[in-house]
RNA sequence: GCCGGAGUGGCGAAAUUGGUAUACGCACCAGACUCAAAAUCUGGCGAGGUCACACUCAUGUCGGUUCGAGUCCGACCUCCGGCACCA
């Protein structure tokens, strides 16, 4: 240790010895109770950016603490290496795309060896290695085996700008995730996996992990899979044998349907619409629909809505009354049956269809008043049919206008005539999601290929498992449009039939690089294995992830792909369990000034307002910038960047470091003195609380992820350790041992925010023999940590008037007393009649006067 | 429009979950060291008020519950985020 703090110095000694020790590599067969730390894995751009650095920072801090409490944390890290960006430089530049991404992946090892976060990096995976992506094959032939992969034709997301499809969950909000550009519909042949078979269970299984996840995850997951009760009701079509089957949440609101509205592509149509005058009417209107959406170029922008009559007649099977059947461009084709019944009165689009049509509006649902004549106790439903019906009433309320139901409530309603349609047969309950399966196709080359064959004899047929994986071609001509560059390699698209042996054609899409992230972090508790994705007895010792660290932008991206995939995994025998994740925590964004305004920004190149990592370390060292992130906002929060604030950080471990380096000789020379307490001076006293309280804080604060708190707990503590001013070569053995002692507990709850520093100061303070991997946390004496002296505030009627000084030993009666004879507080009571005084023990007295 | 979350000094933020509001840090001010500056160290730092106390007012606004409210309840305002015809 030197007098002064050279960080970069002791940053690459420690990393170097750590490299060599190996010192963060994990068994499955160690003792200790194990700990799976997890921070969602970068894509390989070939730069850290400040987000990353706050995620890994967060993720390290969280997997030092879990080792010094004597876990055996698994802390892994791989890349994400699949993706658009490679490919984009494949177009623009001509490069390869895999050296391009081996490249990338070099550069920033080194930039997280450089942050020095403490990785088993003998687990490293990528997921366009062949030996990683022969699972993603792998896994798509189980999901075909069993009808969970599919492939049909359908209109689709598609990016105009990246030229690619979207998932649902990729162009939520109506914009590509990646790069903000408005989607547009595509109609396109492609792969879906059928997510939406777990749809009940990913909105169910929510409740077993709803305690470690986030509100706003769980909510958007919510949401997202969009369960909703209601019943179908099935419509008799005059002359004809079908029924139009329709889904409403309102069964309640039967009485008020005045037509049967059904979507564009409805399968029955055609059939309905034989013989019929009005047939090419009809038709003109639905292709005239799927042109206009085809050439929309902005899916946010509502559409107006526009239908037209068919001519059919349908009958409501609860009245008897005939409606007639219109198709319209509001109701989807694939949320529920495609149909609905519109009822104008009570359902805002119904309202505004009928309003523009000139559709009979009339009202079912009267709202409720509370007629309170019987004495109040009793609350009398009544009915006010004076609602005002130049809108939509959507509330519940009491049925009017609706036959033998009349006068009963909407909520009882819905039950007994959901029950009454099943009795009769034209009905039931029933539960729908917005949840849409996942399409994965991508036409494009760098993914992994889709392992299926097209055969003339045979049709689709998968590639059989001793074939896998299907490789990429070395070389493709990459011109960023139409097909996949897959198309255009003659050696990879020609094969021959794993079944006839007869000529046949690979498909040429590869998958959603999310396939590769929705059980990468299973793969890292068994990286190696060349037999099967991963030894299930390896997930059952690691999996669940006991923390799991990342964006929340991947709140209905990943984290709902991955939840599905467990589940999958689950039906496939493989795992035990339904949910991959116990905790999560989603850590906010780091912004910069946007130069030249007041806003604040997400660093980014375009905007020209990011902080370069490396730069960071270079200027103040990886302790400091790290212990900044931490410090400067809780982790959720957005963290706004400040060079002034990486300063503090500096100066903070300066201070630390100068003072460890002027006891350190007095610390190792010394002998293990130590002085009973209540012999020892008040300042070493003080010192010794101070560290006792501080591990309990620090400690609890780890538990809670508040790391902002923590720091500002450490450096009180080192602002304690400056309050002994004496010299160290002739300090007393009662104050030699406070400063070990506070001293070690200080380092210790130092290393997972700032390991390099820690290390040295570690090594320094006696401990070369074991790195500080292997230390113990410090442990709280709750008898030193407690308070001798309490300054217990009084009130005068909740107002603070005076402090009077006590001990946790002063009875109530003491404290009372004390409190009615302190002066200020006279001055206050003097002639005025005391009504009660609470006291609160060792926190506060209040005297009530009147 | 619907659904969430949040409003505390000049700034980032604390507050043991109803008990001394503003911990810790940044910025700023003053002093020490220095020829000087930087660095470092010491002290100050919510507003009003006072020579200094005292005292008064302050956690988005208004009201309520309570001996006592940043924290609980009601209404409102503002900002941020999510969703997009889901029947």
């Amino acid at each position: 240790m030197n007098e002064k703090y050279f960080p970069e110095v002791i940053e690459k000694k420690w990393q170097q010895v750590w490299e060599e020790t190996r010192a963060f590599e994990v068994t499955d067969n160690d003792p200790r109770p194990k700990f799976y730390c997890l921070e969602m894995l970068p894509y390989p751009s070939g730069f850290l950016h400040m987000g990353h650095v706050r995620n890994y920072s967060i993720g390290d801090a969280v997997a030092w603490f879990k080792r010094l409490r004597g876990f055996n944390v698994l802390h892994p890290i791989g890349w994400d290496s699949f993706g658009q960006p490679a490919e984009q430089a494949a177009i623009k530049r001509g490069v390869n795309p895999r050296d391009w991404t081996e490249e990338n992946i070099a550069l920033m090892r080194g930039q997280f060896k450089r942050l020095g976060i403490s990785y088993d990096w003998s687990r490293e995976i990528a997921a366009h290695r062949p030996d990683y992506y022969k699972w993603d094959q792998w896994f798509f032939l189980q999901m075909f085996e069993r009808g969970l992969a599919y492939k049909r034709q359908s209109a689709v997301n598609w990016c105009p700008r990246e030229e690619t499809v979207l998932s649902n969950e990729q162009s939520s909000g109506g914009v590509c995730w990646r790069c903000g550009t408005a989607v547009i519909k595509k109609d396109i042949n492609q792969w879906f996996l059928r997510i939406t078979e777990y749809a009940e269970q990913l909105a169910a299984d929510l409740t077993e992990i709803e305690a470690g996840w986030p509100e706003k995850v769980l909510k958007r997951q919510r949401d997202w899979v969009g369960r909703s009760e209601g019943a179908y009701i099935d419509f008799a079509v005059q002359g004809h044998d079908e029924k139009i089957r329709i889904f409403t949440t309102r069964v309640d609101t039967i009485f008020g349907a005045t037509a049967i509205v059904i979507a564009t592509e409805h399968p029955l149509l055609e059939k309905l619409l034989e013989g019929s005058s009005l047939k090419e009417d009809v038709k003109r209107f639905a292709e005239g629909i799927k042109a206009a959406r085809a050439a929309r170029s902005d899916l946010t922008i509502e559409e107006e809505k526009v239908g037209i009559n068919t001519g059919i007649l349908a009958v409501n099977p609860f009245n008897g009354e005939t409606l007639p059947v219109w198709v319209a461009n509001y109701v989807l084709m694939d949320y529920g049956s495609g149909a609905v019944m519109s009822v104008p009165a009570h359902d805002e689009r119904d309202f505004e269809f009928a309003t523009k049509y000139t559709l009979p509006i009339r009202q079912v649902i009267a709202r409720i008043t509370h007629d309170q004549t019987g004495g109040g106790a009793d609350v009398v439903p009544g009915q006010d049919q004076s609602v005002d019906m130049r809108e939509a009433f959507t509330d519940y309320g009491v049925l009017v206008n609706s036959g033998d139901w009349s006068g009963k409530l909407s909520r009882d309603a819905i039950v007994e005539m959901t029950r009454y349609a099943e009795e009769k047969g034209f009905g039931g309950g029933a539960v729908t999601y917005r949840l849409r399966d996942w399409g994965i196709s991508r036409q494009r080359f760098w993914g992994a290929p889709v392992p299926i064959v097209y055969c003339q004899a045979c049709g689709t047929v998968p590639v059989p498992e001793k074939d896998l994986p299907v490789t990429l071609p070395e070389r493709a001509q990459f011109s960023g449009a139409g097909e996949s560059p897959l198309a255009g390699v003659p050696e990879f698209v020609n094969t021959s039939c794993p079944q006839c042996g007869g000529p046949a054609k690979r498909e040429t899409d590869t998958m959603d690089t999310f396939v590769d992230s929705s059980w990468y972090f299973f793969r890292y508790c068994d990286p190696r294995n060349d037999s099967a994705p991963f030894d299930p007895k390896k997930i059952a010792k690691w999996i669940p992830v006991d923390q799991y660290i990342g964006g929340d932008s991947h709140a209905v991206m990943h984290l709902i792909y991955t939840r599905f995939w467990t589940k999958m995994m689950r039906d496939l025998g493989l795992v035990s369990f339904a949910e991959p994740v116990k905790k999560l925590m989603t850590q906010g964004m780091v912004t910069n000034r946007v130069e030249g305004t007041d806003e604040w920004k997400a660093m980014s190149k375009s905007l020209g307002n990011g902080v370069d990592p490396d730069e960071m370390i270079a200027a103040y060292g990886a302790d400091a910038a790290r212990l900044f992130i931490l410090f400067a906002a809780p982790v959720e929060n957005e963290l706004r960047w400040s060079e002034s604030g990486i300063e503090g950080g500096v100066r903070f471990l300066r201070r630390v470091w100068t003072m460890v380096w002027r006891w350190q000789e007095r610390l190792l020379s010394a002998g293990d003195e130590s002085m009973p307490f209540d012999q020892a001076s008040e300042e070493v006293r003080s010192l010794r609380r101070k560290t006792h309280q501080t591990i309990a804080r620090v400690t609890a604060d780890f538990e809670k992820l508040d790391l902002n708190t923590n720091v500002a707990a450490l450096m009180e503590l080192s602002n304690a350790l400056g309050e002994i001013k004496a010299d160290p070569a002739t300090a007393s053995p009662g104050e030699v041992a406070a400063m070990r002692e506070a001293m070690h507990a200080l380092v210790v709850m130092l290393a997972p925010m700032a390991p390099h520093v820690a290390e040295e100061m570690w090594e320094a303070l006696g401990h070369e023999g074991g790195l500080l991997k292997g230390a113990k946390w410090p442990q709280e004496d709750a008898e030193l940590a407690r308070k001798e002296e309490l300054e217990i505030p009084v009130q005068v009627n909740g107002k603070l008037r005076s402090r009077i000084m006590a001990t946790p030993e002063t009875s109530d009666e003491e404290l009372r007393a004390a409190a009615l004879a302190d002066e200020k507080v006279r001055s206050f009571t003097e002639g005025r009649e005391i009504v009660k005084v609470i006291i609160i023990p060792q926190r506060l007295v209040n005297i009530v006067v009147k």
